[in-house]
DNA sequence: CAACTAATAT
DNA sequence: CATATTAGTT
């Protein structure tokens, strides 16, 4: 009964949208918050009366999923207001005030309100207030739940809590009423010290959001993002910067486990590795190392060495030898813009399917080859359709200028796997390339 | 102190 | 395995 992307399949749109109606006399304040929420993707609407916002909440009945109010009001008390509102609509409140008085704050808790922020207020805390939407939509379903009487379920009373290691992100699969198997667990005695506790939700990386990932990342420079600069562009609200640390932690990881099978299989005789990187101008480069050029780079510093050949101007000659692309689907424009890219590493990978989201959502999809369960590492960027092909020449030719070179030179010093180096090439365009 | 990241825990 | 959390650095 909402009009908010609650429930909706797409898990990680789910904060932006909700409706948020904002209450303060001070329009100062009305304005920052206002301004700040929307950078949160909350849908806002704001007012300077208590009575316009009781008038507003009446009318539009399902259009707001929280309100935040200021405690001191001119016309009506912002704990008056808090009542109406939990009483007439009860939609989540959120008191905010200078005076952070315990006292203050009890009434406010008293009179119902979800949470209690005090004034100069950031955007930190406004990120995630879509948790007491969320939150209360559980405490719903867990009321139904409990009164359908399923079994094993509700444990200990109908206190609040989650079922333990349930995580749920999304809204369907709760309400979906799938319960993970408990079973006996230690029942664990945390801190539900407040009425309410809701485990963290674990951040499910999807596709739209790996792109979003790849999409910030590749904003900056593989070698000199930071978990917080692709959490700013990334403009998703609720995603923490350690959600995004340990993303690209992952990522990284990937990465460099990629280029080290590039360099095994490229340090034959010679030393040649290639790499692709981004120039500045965000197009993609091949650049080929020769460890003559002795540092392989040690620290973060971007140490590029080697050429870069920038894929345009490279004249093609082509020539598909031993380079084997494991997958490149170029976007077309409506297309999915998801490069499908068999896992380098295995041979024959029947993943067990959408274990993540999609399947729980509630679109209860068939595992169709189309349905992407996993994302690849691969850029995602749809550059141009014939970029693929532009990149293959690319990398054919890089192939060539690495054997002759290989031929010509005499150097041979030993491959030296340094383990973490960070200037890896950023494989993220397009497609990923396996040297066979 | 905030941000980063390797290491470790879940 | 994918994410979260911790702990030690910068």
């Amino acid at each position: 009964m909402e009009t908010t992307g609650f429930s909706s399949p797409r898990p990680d749109a789910f904060p932006a949208g909700l409706g948020v109606l904002v209450v303060d006399d001070d329009r100062i304040w009305l304005k920052i918050l206002e301004k700040m929420l929307k950078k949160c993707s909350y849908e806002v609407t704001t007012c300077n009366l208590a009575r316009e916002a009781l008038d507003l909440l009446r009318e539009r009945k399902d259009g707001f999923d929280i309100v935040i109010s200021d405690v001191n009001m001119p016309d009506m008390d912002g704990f008056k207001l808090l009542e109406h509102v939990g009483l007439e609509m009860d939609l989540p409140v959120i008191m905010t005030s200078v005076d952070g008085e315990t006292s203050m704050v009890m009434k406010g808790v008293q009179h119902g309100a979800c949470d209690y922020l005090l004034k100069p207020i950031r955007m930190k805390e406004l990120r995630n207030i879509w948790q007491h939407v969320f939150r209360k939509r559980i405490q719903e379903v867990k009321d139904i739940e409990s009164h359908e009487g399923l079994e094993e379920i509700q444990m200990m009373g109908n206190s609040m809590e989650q079922s333990d290691d349930g995580y749920l992100f999304c809204g369907a699969d709760l309400i979906s009423g799938k319960k993970r198997k408990d079973a006996d667990n230690k029942q664990d005695d945390r801190h539900y010290g407040d009425p309410y506790y809701v485990k963290k939700a674990r951040v499910v990386w999807t596709v739209e959001l790996h792109q979003k990932f790849v999409k910030a990342v590749n904003q900056f420079g593989f070698d000199k993002v930071g978990p917080k600069k692709i959490l700013d562009s990334m403009g998703v609200p609720w995603l923490t910067r350690e959600n995004v640390a340990s993303h690209l932690q992952k990522y990284r990881l990937y990465l460099s486990r990629l280029q080290k099978e590039n360099k095994l299989k490229a340090s034959f005789g010679g030393m040649k590795q290639w790499d692709i990187s981004k120039d500045t101008a965000g197009n993609v480069c091949l650049q080929i190392s020769s460890n003559a050029s002795r540092n392989i780079v040690t620290n973060g510093s971007s140490g590029i060495c080697g050429s870069k050949v920038p894929i345009k101007n490279v004249d093609s000659k082509i020539c598909v030898e031993d380079m084997k692309i494991a997958s490149v689907q170029m976007a077309e424009p409506k297309e999915a813009l998801i490069g499908d890219i068999t896992d380098p590493q295995k041979s024959s990978n029947s993943r067990t399917g959408l274990n993540h989201s999609f399947g729980q959502i509630g679109l209860d999809v068939k595992y169709e080859p189309k349905i992407l369960t996993q994302y690849s590492w691969t850029e995602v960027q749809p550059v141009h359709r014939n970029f693929g092909v532009i990149f293959i020449f690319g990398c054919c030719v890089v192939l060539v200028v690495m054997v002759q070179v290989a031929m010509t030179t005499t150097t041979s010093p030993p491959p030296s796997p340094s383990p973490l180096n960070r200037n890896l090439e950023d494989a993220t365009n397009v497609a990923v390339i396996e040297l066979s």
